[in-house]
DNA sequence: ATTATTTTCTCGACAGTCGAGAAATTAAGT
DNA sequence: ACTTAATTTCTCGACTGTCGAGAAAATAAT
């Protein structure tokens, strides 16, 4: 449905894109900023004038002089200006961070993840407890937390902060929006996090490639699998999906899964399917819920002694993924695919199984393999996915809104 | 990448609101566009005064005044602004439908397809004749013809109109926009057939429902399998796509499908495929190219008479399809599914087995099964998926260059 | 004829962008 | 010390666009 445009709508429109080259390339001059945006000397002053005098960036002292003519003054976001919250869901512990208006980190801790299982209603008093303590540790006012951005694995819905299915609740709902509420007027998003470390290489991307970038995908392997799409939309920005990859189908009747379902991608490639099937134990077995690294990485090691029935499990693995990207690449389009995540120690072992998984393909014999590389720090990319979103949520917020309170 | 706007983008933009409106609800009064653009009515009178110098709209004769006050006028669009030529290419023949920028048909004739399979270059020989045909018998300009609008099975080039794998030609692309260039200044643009059926029913939808319309997807059984996706997207219209649904992986290793691959979801669910299997023939047989529905007709007629083995054909058909469908909605969301082409008719005996095929996985488990609905008049959807595509590419453009040429 | 009603059109106000050039500010030259 | 060149920022008038209010137009009812 298309919908009606106006002259404020321009200037809005505007004044984000002027707030993200600021965003994009730190503190800026006037005409970098003309520069950068294609718009005039002339709009650059009106639409800076307004964010000054709302209080959301600042003229920053000049730098030292650096040729002739009228120094330049650097505009810069104000860091007082908002704050956002980073709350990263893992399966042992809880990350807080507060963050400033400028993306810098202020303050951060981790909570242990209490493994009671009962703990839905728990978890989410805990989770108040640890935005009520981030708060607390700051001297920050409650009203100038602008955004509160969640990740965890599992599915969320699409349109509202609802923790679908995790793997650790199962099918008990989170819904965020109405446990914080009460307590914080601040927006909340959610997101899964294997989007986000695909929103975060698919932004890095985009910087080198510009205009070429087309699509890639980040796949996570790790006790659970999780995948992440992003595509380069028609006009407004990036487009970006987290699929419920891990509990895709992939054989019908096969081993059972942690969700309960028979046959799921997971069911094979998660860390406690390989612990699994090294073991030889029958796969209709209800899965142990949580596996320590240390556990696999002696099976990693025999192996890679050479030891038939531990590599073929990593094998195994290996199709499972191999095909399950490769129905993913049916449905959209040939795309380079970034595997992160603890799983990526045992990629050596896992990537023939891939590559053969893939190769069974129509479009992979068609169109050939698509481009694979292993990304480490899959916590920093989560952390930089959520900046990259919530940031720029708080742009498009903060212009809506602070044009009217400005001035 | 965000791109700057400016007031003229605006009255661009607007303009093709109003267009789309009228072409929504046909014929209108200033005041009605006004009602359903949001747009005041001022800004309507400068919009329309613009656009009817540019010769796109017209008033038409009043019609017989309904109440007292000022009689209305109606403003409609100029048939004669510009013509679209609308190629559905089926496997056995071509249809070429002349159209005006009303979208009323003109002219249209099917040309059979020849069979010959050292064709392509000979197929595109005969869509140039078959497009300059059309043109002879009208009276029309070539100039006037502004858009070429071509729908085939098979793999499309999101970008560029290039026809990348269809079940006659298998890998040997075609180009349409080279192959046309030369006669033609129009632009040329292609599309999955079973895309243009989402669009179509994603359109009625979106009428009946309005913002409540989320997604959906179509599935066409026939000799061949597709498959179009429509979402809702976040601000721009509709997101479609037509994923390689029919050769996406069905089980590794599994029956030879046409296009070389083993184990393709068409090489159980395509016509040729269910007749290989109803006859027993080994899986691994080159299946035959073309297969007469009359011959699939007496297998179905068995089945429905008990027999196993035909049975036991469609039911594995359906299974295919039902866990190839439950790992598209793993990988976007739950959504409709609509069934159309000529396998319908065998809708009774796929039914248990695509029930089936989904529930097996999480998602389906999880979210329930989603609605399937059977929809006959596959061709008309075509075509009318082709008009509201190409029609709106057309205002688009209209709109963009009419107001350099315009007064 | 006059009045009520409805639609269309027009005018002035306001918001936004742009180009050109003025004002500001510094380095280099004489 | 003064002038000139260079560079950045700011300002002004022109242009485009939307909107609200009310004038103008055109018909039915009185």
């Amino acid at each position: 449905m298309l919908t009606k445009s106006s002259t404020e709508l321009v200037r809005q429109r505007n004044s984000v894109l002027v707030l993200s080259v600021l965003r994009r390339h730190g503190a800026l001059a006037h005409t970098e900023i003309a520069d950068s945006t294609g718009l005039s000397s002339a709009t650059i002053s009106a639409i800076t004038a307004d964010l000054e005098r709302a209080q959301i960036i600042e003229k920053s002292e000049q730098q030292a002089a650096s040729g002739r003519g009228r120094p330049r003054v650097l505009l810069r976001q104000r860091r007082d200006c908002g704050y956002l919250i980073v709350v990263i869901i893992s399966s042992d512990a809880v990350q807080y961070s507060l963050v400033d208006y400028a993306g810098k980190l202020i303050d951060r801790f981790s909570e242990e993840r209490s493994h009671d299982p009962a703990g839905a209603a728990r978890f989410i008093a805990g989770v108040r407890a640890g935005l009520s303590r981030i708060l607390d540790r700051s001297r920050i006012t409650q009203e100038k937390v602008l955004l509160i951005s969640i990740s965890s694995k599992g599915l969320v819905n699409s349109t509202e902060p609802v923790l679908v299915w995790s793997p650790i609740f199962g099918s008990e709902q989170i819904d965020f929006e109405s446990a914080l509420r009460p307590d914080w007027q601040a927006k909340v998003i959610l997101d899964n996090e294997t989007l986000l470390v695909a929103a975060a290489l698919g932004a890095r991307e985009e910087i080198v490639k510009g205009a070429d970038f087309r699509s890639l995908a980040a796949l996570s392997l790790g006790h659970s699998v999780g995948l992440g799409i992003v595509r380069r939309g028609n006009q407004t920005g990036q487009e970006i999906s987290a699929p419920n990859f891990g509990h895709m189908l992939h054989m019908a009747g096969g081993g059972l899964c942690r969700c309960g379902t028979r046959g799921c991608i997971e069911a094979y490639a998660g860390f406690y399917a390989i612990l699994r099937s090294a073991f030889e134990v029958p796969l209709d077995t209800i899965p142990a819920k949580f596996v320590p690294v240390a556990e696999l990485d002696k099976i990693a090691a025999k192996a890679r002694q050479g030891h038939r029935i531990p590599a073929f499990a990593f094998r195994q693995a290996g199709l499972a993924l191999g095909n399950g990207l490769s129905r993913m690449l049916s449905l959209t389009e040939r795309m380079p695919i970034a595997i992160t995540g603890p799983g990526t120690r045992y990629y050596d072992l896992l990537r023939q199984g891939i590559e053969e998984g893939l190769s069974q393909s129509h479009i992979v014999r068609m169109e050939g393999m698509p481009e694979i590389r292993v990304v480490a720090d899959e916590q920093i990319l989560v952390f930089e996915g959520h900046l990259n979103r919530a940031l720029s949520v708080i742009d498009q917020d903060i212009v809506i809104s602070g044009g009217q309170s400005g001035d």
